[in-house]
DNA sequence: ATGAAAGCGCTAACAG
DNA sequence: CTGTTAGCGCTTTCAT
């Protein structure tokens, strides 16, 4: 609130009427390519613009047409593949269309998720993504009952109807663990990941059903958790490890959380997958450039990213549309971390 | 463009002014803390505001007021802790301070920062943070022009008239050198950073200066490029490694690619720091959780975030506030991966 | 096809 | 201390 002209005043649609010698409402025509405007005039507007360096003010614009073209975003955390890789698939899209990005991080805070939401829904973001929320409880109703329009990805079960983009989790963890099974492994550590999240309950349940499936019975020692995160899963893996009966093969429930377990294995000298297999969740890019190459579950981020970018713009423009729940199929990605089991081994 | 009503509409100040019983400039006053009004009708308005659900409509403000409330963010990349730490710094001053944040990624493409940048400026955004902007010489000259609030990160040498945030990167990477000299190593490698980015040419810089200082001739052949990344750290030392004449010790320009080094050097059964000695440099949380914990140059990256932003602050505050640089310390963390070489490996 | 004018929600003089 | 009023820059009827 201190000084005013901040620099020097931008070009108004004012100035370019004035200069282009036409009335104000023709300016605007032309930016908003509006059909019947005569070509010569078009013209001389655009000249206009051009000369005086006119760009529209954004503001202005929203005030009245209750549309800002930005989208917010909700997020735990930056500094891990997997959002990353989310969000350049919500960029690309936003970016096309126009849109520009707001992003609110939550560092997995969960009160901050409902004080964002709160305070976001008013006017300055024309729509929600929200990944991985970690408890929507509250918020996602009060969304419903004003009709702003959101989408949640990666989240699922809670709610139906949430307009939402998953991939199928609980098949993907299914696969991974059949294949685990097929090779000959029949015990399967699971380095589980944050029980809040909707995906990590899925995997567990889906490892717990393939276990099940082939008469291996399950043993909670196996599985540990870790966090979705390095360091969690490294500690995860260690824990699993030192059993006096140690499993032959580890899930990860996701790439990251795979990472800290290849560390555990290698420092104790053991190797993958000659000692021990290991499979992950996700398949961020880092994945096939581990040593070995990790075997993992595809879940297609950047493709996430962009249909739930894709819904959410269609729910603006048309606010009686359905909650629909897009769910992308996962993709189980054979490379080196895992070992068929020799007969003698199999224990 | 479609359909107008798209919720119900918000409360406005009117109907605050009129459910209080007062005019609507008196609201207006509350809302922005202004001194003279009795309390009772301050009472009266903000219970008006509760009953109503009233929410300030962030664009009718700014189109006003001229400022937005919101700062931009121009960054390559997200996914690496790097970025997200300066990020981590950069929201909570932000948050702090009633602002939001507007995020650009360029995926380190060129030309899209100065696009961004062009955009960018037109009201939307009350400033800008650029971090390790990779050609900001057409741009910056731009925005000073306009006197548009900016404050770069982790970028020096090119241009003394922007206010920038920086680390001592020159001194750092001399520090890590002379260390790693002390501990008596000969032939260091380097995986360096990318070339563009000006923290990249300063380390390079620092660990010729710091060879030269100590009379050891600086070889070509130990320099290796590893873009600031993990999988090209991991390329960079293997090309090391197979040197015939290898370094005992690598200097990688960052702790991501110092990740790449620690694979190729595992990869090959060799030990760290036992056959050869890593250091990295930025000091990212995943540094100390390494095997071995990762001996590296600190730069308080959380600080860096949250000094750009109050300078940012600053000087939209104040437009005229001349260009300042702070420069934050950086400061060697000795954790587990260098040795002391023994008298006889000197070689 | 185009100009005139109303008004989006709010801040900031200006009176009183 | 508080109400009245004039815009901020733009979109959008409503005339013509």
């Amino acid at each position: 609130m201190s000084s005013r002209p901040r620099r020097t005043r931008n070009a108004t649609i004012k100035d370019v009427a004035r200069e282009a010698g036409v009335s104000y409402s023709t300016v605007s025509r032309v930016l908003n390519d509006y059909q019947h405007v005569r070509s010569e005039k078009r013209e001389q507007v655009i000249d206009a613009m051009k000369r005086l360096g006119y760009v529209a003010n954004p503001q202005a614009r929203s005030l009245v047409s209750g549309r800002s073209q930005v989208l917010g975003l909700l997020v735990h955390d930056l500094g891990n593949a997997y959002t990353a890789e989310i969000i350049h698939g919500i960029e690309e899209t936003l970016v096309a269309n126009g849109y520009e990005l707001m992003l609110y991080t939550t560092h997995r805070q969960k009160n901050k998720e409902a004080i964002f939401v709160n305070t976001l829904t008013y006017g300055l973001i024309d729509g929600l993504l929200l990944l991985l929320p970690l408890n929507p409880g509250g918020y996602l109703e009060k969304l419903q009952d004003e009709r702003f329009p959101y989408v949640v990805i990666d989240h699922q079960g809670f709610d139906d109807s949430s307009p939402a983009v998953v991939a199928t989790n609980w098949q993907g963890a299914y696969d991974a663990t059949c294949y685990l099974i097929e090779l000959g492994h029949r015990k399967i550590g699971f380095v589980a990941g944050t029980p809040e999240m909707s995906s990590a309950v899925e995997r567990l349940d889906a490892y717990k059903a393939a276990l099940t499936a082939h008469g291996i019975e399950f043993r909670p020692d196996l599985v540990q958790n870790g966090d979705f995160k390095q360091h969690p899963g490294y500690v995860a893996a260690n824990a699993l490890l030192d059993l006096a009966d140690p499993p032959t093969a580890i899930f990860a429930a996701n790439d990251l959380s795979a990472m800290g377990v290849y560390e555990a294995i290698r420092n104790r000298g053991l190797h993958i997958p000659e000692d021990i297999s290991v499979i992950g969740f996700d398949d961020i890019p880092e994945a096939r450039l581990m040593h070995p190459p990790l075997t993992t579950v595809r879940q297609p981020l950047i493709d996430m990213g962009r249909l739930a970018t894709r819904m959410l713009l269609e729910h603006i423009q048309n606010p009686n549309l359905d909650a629909s729940r897009i769910v992308l199929p996962t993709e189980l990605i054979v490379r080196s971390s895992c070992r068929q089991m020799g007969a003698a081994q199999q224990s």
